[in-house]
DNA sequence: CTTATCAGCTTGTCTGACAAGCGGACAAGA
DNA sequence: TCTTGTCCGCTTGTCAGACAAGCTGATAAG
């Protein structure tokens, strides 16, 4: 068979209905014509309004569920579907988890764009200087100093530091992505923390790498910020992950 | 009233069934216990089996579908739905998307971050000689070469010469997620080129920058490439784009 | 050997139904 | 007045049954 026909003829297209609520409601959410936090229609008003069955409105919400932007309809109340941006990045980072879990992206590739990010992140905090978000950092560590052996809280505590620190940046495309990569990558470095035999004594240097870094980002030295979260992160990952 | 009690209750779980059959779905895939490419059997049958109505079946397959678990069951065929892994990057991305389409991230930000990536790519490419990659991109260059003035063909073109050049650092982490913010950046910078008065000429220059990037690459100037391609960017950048 | 036909299955969709649960209104009692 | 019990309407979760459209494979007809 010749490849005119590859050429020629495009798939016909035959999309469900339900694909097409879900793009619709998606395309009016995403383009803020239905703000954050609006209450949709119940599904029965819907599907009379879309000239659709209910279970056809019903698969598309549990599309727009499952990708976090509407959440509710979980019964928790009779007032119908929510529109809720906030469940977007979990979702993503769930997507992204399922993505390292079927091995199509290694762990270790996340960690290095993570620290690619937060490098460059530094570099520019240092030269911003935004005491709000350095203050924040600053209450994180001294969190993490106060949870002592209690890796739960301790976690918590360094998620927060690392976070404050690259919104110290200013750039959101790097807080937002970073975000994502530290909640696909949190499970697995929060697993080797609770496997370790003698919890204190490495949280407490851990802590103390933490110091020294936003010291160094205090004083605007940029580089020798980004110098000693990259042994930071390196260490740590050699030290407690396995390939 | 007193504090206790948000410590002392905790939310009563309850799911519903839908979420749990795609919960047990997810793991059994994620887990390698389904394999990929595994035929599903039919809605009804999984119905029957799982002692659930052929409705909640749907949704959950709705579900997996979002998330690019599964795929099939678009009645492309009789063989019911297909454990189908492939679709989970192109679901990330997606996640990703709506992200920042809703997170209201300035796209100098996301132009910030791909360059951040593209540079840091480059410079690990440089060290790594992947030729298949390289050689990818050269295809892609003479493509653009070829297009002429004809934007459609040119920025197709353009985007698979980029993503050949980040492909070839090896890293999936960076390849993923500079896919995502070149597809978001993409149709401001084509709205841009396709303003151009003169695109011929603005087309070619771009085209010689290519170049120069792939040349300094394939002798393994790694750094060199890193700021021809920051200037590349950079200079397209502020020239079409108001901020 | 090619072609038409048909039965059996699958998905997409709709309708109707029921249980469980939430919310507000409204009345009864302290 | 404030609490409490009760009830009605509405919503979601789930199921069962139905039908159209379409794919597959087998079988019959040419």
């Amino acid at each position: 068979m010749s490849d005119v026909f590859a050429q020629a003829l495009s798939e016909v297209g035959r999309e469900p209905l339900s694909m097409a609520v879900a793009r619709q409601l998606r395309d009016a959410i995403v383009s803020g014509e239905l703000a954050d936090g609006t209450s949709l229609p119940s599904e029965k008003a819907l599907s009379v309004r879309l000239g659709v069955g209910r279970s056809t409105v019903r698969e598309a919400l549990r599309i727009l569920q499952a990708q976090g932007l509407v959440s509710g309809g979980d019964r928790v109340s009779t007032r119908g579907p929510t529109v809720d941006g906030s469940g977007t990045l979990p979702s993503a980072a769930s997507a992204l988890e399922n993505v390292v879990l079927l091995g199509q992206v290694p762990l270790a590739d996340l960690v290095s764009l993570r620290l690619l990010i937060e490098q460059a992140a530094l570099e520019a905090a240092a030269a911003r200087h935004d005491d709000a978000a350095l203050d924040r950092a600053q209450a994180a560590l001294d969190e993490m100093r106060d949870a002592k052996a209690d890796v739960e809280r301790f976690h918590k505590a360094d998620v927060a530091f690392h976070a404050a620190l690259i919104d110290a940046a200013g750039n959101g495309a790097y807080s937002l992505v970073a975000n994502v990569l530290r909640d696909t990558t949190a499970r697995h470095l929060r697993e080797a923390l609770e496997a370790e035999p003698r919890p204190a004594k490495v949280l407490a240097q851990l802590v103390d790498e933490h110091d020294e870094v936003l010291a160094a980002l205090r004083s605007g030295h940029g580089k020798k910020a980004a110098r000693l979260v990259r042994a930071h992160i390196e260490t740590f990952y050699d030290r407690h992950i396995d390939t």
